[in-house]
DNA sequence: ACAGCTTTTTAGAATCATTATAAACTAGTC
DNA sequence: GACTAGTTTATAATGATTCTAAAAAGCTGT
């Protein structure tokens, strides 16, 4: 199994929940937005296996912690997360209520010109909201 | 009063309670951020008085529609709002958990390459994210 | 000023995502 | 296999936000 080595080599347990989650965020060449709930869902159709609502929320935060998932910053009642970690951005359709990828590349160079005294900056995220 | 005229001509009646959240967001220089428990709070404090918390959250949600508070996209337990409606960005110190003005000018200028059919860029929100 | 109508406020209940709990289970090690 | 620490689980607790429906207040015409 491919993720074993993946979640021992930062400190989790293998455990058969996590090798499944891993699957369904994983095993896949595209990438995707999900919330928890999405998540939860999905495991249930495709793995045709239920896995406890607290063991998800778990083992999403471990793999964000990780860096193996990204929190996507927008306001909205439920929390989004991303597949995709590499640094990019997103569009949020207002009124689909959906977001969409927006590659580095379709985003000018941004330069942040304000320096805040001892601090660095961990990443830099544009939501480019979108209305008819 | 000066707010009266504000609420009737964005069709919100100017009731004692409007006029007195109105007092403690904009009777000042400094624009600041705020969750409606720190607003709530703040309107105790400051206006010696008690307004029902469900009424708070009706006129913070319909000044925001109005156009005249602006929500800040970012994830936390509490939905943040910021008295500065000018296009503008934010920091987002981790570690303090607070937020910071990025002023537009501080931030080079932004091109989103990407269009997306049918739909119009509303807004442009930079969240940039600082750790120590 | 008052009647009539609509909008707003309010306390409290309801909702719902998320987190905490603590008991049962499991992986890793000897 | 037995020990230990880490995990999973169902369920309860929490807490922000929204809903409800009754009382109060604004507005308009008289």
């Amino acid at each position: 199994m491919k993720y074993i080595e993946k979640l021992r080599n930062s400190g989790l347990r293998p455990t058969k929940q996590r090798l499944q989650i891993c699957e369904v965020l994983f095993d896949t060449d595209k990438t995707f937005h999900f919330t928890i709930n999405d998540l939860a869902n999905k495991i249930k159709r495709q793995l045709n296996n239920k896995i406890s609502l607290a063991t998800v929320y778990n083992t999403v935060h471990a793999f964000e912690k990780k860096g193996y998932l990204k929190q996507i910053p927008i306001n909205s009642n439920q929390t989004y997360f991303d597949t995709n970690i590499t640094d990019h951005h997103h569009f949020y359709d207002l009124k689909e209520e959906k977001l969409i990828d927006l590659e580095n590349s379709d985003v000018g160079p941004i330069n942040i010109l304000k320096k805040i005294d001892g601090k660095k900056i961990k990443s830099v995220e544009v939501l480019v909201k979108l209305e008819d």
